[in-house]
DNA sequence: TTTAGTACACTTTTT
DNA sequence: GTGTACTAAA
């Protein structure tokens, strides 16, 4: 391993505060898990003295692998410990939760989104408020922000004179919702956090066990950490919330150090409360903290840094910093543009592309990056066409599928049958005749009496409140869970649980019986989750740790390095590298996302996102966009995103078949070029569905794309000159082309022609109407849309 | 009580 | 285009 002059300072700055402000692809996780190395093996620290947090299980599972390799069997007595802030805190909570004396055991029950939801769309509904105006997410999302700000729904109605409806409404559901949690015993993301926050604070035999332990502390991707989370980091290294004068430095930091590591620009979680001012904060936080910078970057070619760095450097909210290439790695290619007719189009491009690289280089891996999970759909289509397998990160993971889902509701229950969530889940499936009666009979007795309604479940059989089938299949129901409690209090192998919980509830026989295609995927499902848990066992993993672990899996726990091509979103790769990127719908609305459109700093953060994704290609890199896509199933005329007009042009090769963004293309008329100049046009769409580009030799399969390749090369070469002495000899109203001249203001253009406006900035001249003096000109202008001018009085420059 | 069918609302990114 | 929520019928 070699590194450089900065990584070494950084691997051997042992005591005291360390910042490393890490560029991308500048060999951060390799500097991480040197320096763990280095603590154990060069300056003796036993490994149990080591915390290392990262935000992804995938990270700290990284972290882990390349630590074990990397330590002497002789060196390894014990272990250090490598986890996600989350699953940090669900072990300090599991330890001392009892400690805090807010009604938790340390047998609590982890709500994840979905089980949020459904709690607040219960007590939406008992407090008669509609989710029209106001969504059980939105709330939901109102309510993390105010937990994590520390607010309590009674301060969010102090807050000045005036309350929102929507605050009140807000503040009303919050209140019930942590009455609800506590009640089942149960946290959700943001309280395993904030409650381990308030244990350590709280009780200081806790909070000294862990400082005292951990005297080496590391923080990934620390740009990416919110308000709380720093919280929790100050109190385990430095023993306190307060960083005052009071504190004795040079006692504190002997044999100490905290070492956090992070990039603003890739700060790309402020929407779940990150909050990159905490690292700009640091070093006045901690006083005399050694900073470092890693600006050289070891993972791109020349153009896809440049690229980025242009990119980046539209952002105001940021700290000065180039990434540089290295030399070995060349200039590279260029990127590769493509604008696609549709949304169908571009997906075939990018499979046919894919298609392309790989046989070329078959071992190579390859990704397709989006904004949006919905976007995946297409790409996975076009590939399975193409028969090229691919893994794809996101959209519904294993354990969020029903099924999975249901039986971890039981495994739950056995642990915790205050659990409402988990109870309401699996009372009726399988299908065992408690309906709408008896769970709104359940649910008032509940109420009345403020229990969970696992204890409401007696008063009801006792007070005869349901029919008597009901009251026997609620007996049943008890007993079932009670069972599955049994097996775990003698101690019985956790595997043995598992496959209880699948057969003892009836929840298998019920799918065998419907003997359907659906219900034998299921059945399957169900089987992995047998498997998982047999794995979990020989792992030494108890029942808790395994329900633990379903719940704190992440979609992008999902990315198997070892595949070829892989679908992600933008979000998911972060950390990651490829040798070839695809970076696709790059247009306004979707990349910047209509929603982050809104303020200055949102759309910071998406420009920062386009920073990540650019800067995870290392060789090979295509941007694509399409003119039209649908959007909820409506056919809509899409804008090329503004961060293309961010980049470079000399940096930019352009694929597109017809008329782009980025100018024309010199290729023979098609079909596929008219259709897609007309409708660049505006003039009416030929029918979408008759653009097939799957059937037979068109435009886009393998064989006549090499051979759109081979002409493009060719007529590559001998292009560019001429091309640039004609424009500047536009005089006649058509040149040789066949190409509409216009002018405005003594200065010419012809259609494609890129021209730059005052306010508007830089766009391509789409049509002209008229002649001479009432020539007008229409111009699509990424980021506002087409754009009518005279053109006698435009102030249109040439671009 | 269950199920099938239809209307509908919905899409940012995630531990 | 897709998954979910509500309504009507068995």
């Amino acid at each position: 391993m070699n590194l450089n002059p900065q990584q070494i300072e950084a691997v051997h700055a042992v005591e005291g505060p360390l910042l490393v402000l890490a560029g991308a692809g500048s060999g951060k996780t390799r500097v991480i898990t040197s320096r763990v190395v280095h603590l154990i093996e060069e300056v003796s620290v036993p490994p149990w003295q080591i915390l290392a947090v990262t935000f992804t299980n995938k990270a700290a599972g990284e972290m882990k692998s390349r630590v074990e390799a990397a330590v002497e069997p002789g060196a390894r007595t014990s272990s250090p410990l490598i986890s996600t802030f989350h699953s940090f805190c669900v072990r300090v909570l599991r330890r001392n939760f009892e400690a805090l004396n807010e009604g938790y055991t340390r047998n609590f029950t982890i709500y994840d989104q979905d089980d949020q939801t459904r709690v607040v769309r219960t007590i939406m509904k008992e407090l008669d408020i509609d989710d029209k105006s106001l969504t059980a997410r939105q709330a939901l999302s109102s309510i993390s922000a105010a937990k994590n700000r520390g607010t309590s729904p009674a301060a969010l109605l102090n807050q000045g004179e005036y309350v929102s409806d929507r605050t009140e409404k807000v503040a009303r559901i919050f209140k019930l919702f942590e009455e609800r949690l506590r009640k089942s015993n149960a946290v959700d993301f943001d309280d395993l956090l904030i409650k381990a926050v308030e244990l350590l604070r709280r009780v200081p035999d806790v909070r000294e066990y862990y400082h005292n332990r951990f005297r080496h502390v590391m923080i990934d991707e620390f740009q990416d950490t919110n308000g709380i989370q720093y919280e929790l980091v100050r109190l385990i290294a430095v023993g306190s919330t307060k960083i005052d004068a009071s504190i004795d430095r040079d006692q504190l930091w002997r044999e100490r150090s905290l070492c956090v590591v992070g990039d603003i620009d890739q700060s790309i979680y402020s929407f779940r409360g990150s909050d990159f001012n905490i690292i700009l904060g640091f070093q006045n936080d901690f006083a005399g903290t050694r900073t470092i910078k890693l600006e050289q970057n070891y993972r791109s070619t020349q153009t896809i840094l440049e690229a980025a760095n242009k990119i980046i450097e539209n952002n105001r909210q940021r700290l000065p910093k180039t990434l540089h290439a290295s030399p070995e790695l060349g200039q590279g290619e260029k990127i590769r543009y493509y604008q696609a007719y549709d949304a169908e189009s571009e997906a075939a491009f990018v499979a046919d592309h894919i298609a392309e690289h790989r046989r070329y280089e078959p071992d190579s891996r390859l990704v397709v990056l989006y904004r949006t999970n919905a976007q995946s759909r297409l790409f996975e289509e076009s590939l399975r066409r193409r028969s090229i397998a691919y893994n794809i990160v996101g959209g519904f993971s294993f354990y969020e599928r029903a099924e999975v889902k249901d039986i971890i509701a039981y495994l739950k229950l056995a642990m915790n049958p205050r659990d409402d969530v988990a109870m309401a889940r699996v009372i009726n499936s399988p299908p065992r005749g408690i309906g709408k009666t008896t769970i709104d009979a359940l649910q008032n007795v509940q109420r009345e009496r403020g229990t969970s309604a696992w204890e409401a479940i007696d008063s009801l059989i006792s007070n005869h409140s349901v029919g008597p089938r009901a009251a026997s299949s609620l007996v049943a129901f008890k007993r079932i869970v009670e069972g599955l409690a049994e097996r775990v209090m003698h101690a019985q192998p956790l595997s043995e649980v598992v496959k209880a919980a699948t057969l003892e509830t009836g929840y298998v026989r019920a799918l065998e019986e419907e003997k359907s295609v659906e219900a034998e995927g299921r059945l399957l499902n169900i089987e992995e989750l047998v498997t998982a848990g047999v794995e979990a066992e020989e792992q030494g993993e108890t029942l808790q740790d395994f329900i633990d672990h379903a719940a704190l899996v992440s979609d992008t726990d999902q990315y198997r390095a070892d595949a070829r091509v892989t679908l992600m979103t933008m979000h998911s790769a972060k950390g990651l590298e490829f040798p070839s990127v695809f970076i696709v719908g790059m247009e306004e609305g979707l990349f910047p996302h209509s929603r982050a459109a809104t303020s200055e700093e949102d759309l910071e953060e998406e420009r920062r996102l386009c920073y990540v994704a650019i800067t995870r290609a290392q060789r090979h890199l295509y941007i694509t966009h399409a003119m039209q896509r649908r959007i909820f199933g409506e056919e809509s005329i899409t804008e090329p995103s503004r961060f293309l007009n961010e980049l470079p042009l000399e940096l930019l090769e352009n694929l597109s078949s017809g008329p782009s963004w980025l100018g024309f293309a010199e290729r023979p008329e098609t079909r596929h070029n008219r259709e897609a100049a007309a409708a660049l046009r505006g003039e009416e769409r030929p029918p979408v569905k008759n653009t097939s580009n799957y059937s037979g030799k068109t435009y886009n399969s393998v064989e006549s794309v090499r051979e759109f390749f081979n002409r493009r090369e060719r007529s590559h070469e001998n292009r560019e000159p001429r091309a640039r002495g004609k424009s500047e000899r536009v005089s006649g109203k058509r040149n040789e082309t066949g190409e509409t001249l216009v002018s405005s203001s003594g200065v010419q253009f012809r259609i494609g022609a890129r021209v730059r406006h005052q306010r508007y900035g830089t766009g391509v001249v789409l049509r002209s109407e008229g002649a001479g003096d009432d020539a007008k000109l229409t111009v699509s202008f990424p980021g506002y849309g087409q754009k009518k001018f005279v053109a006698k009085f435009a102030a249109l420059e040439k671009a």
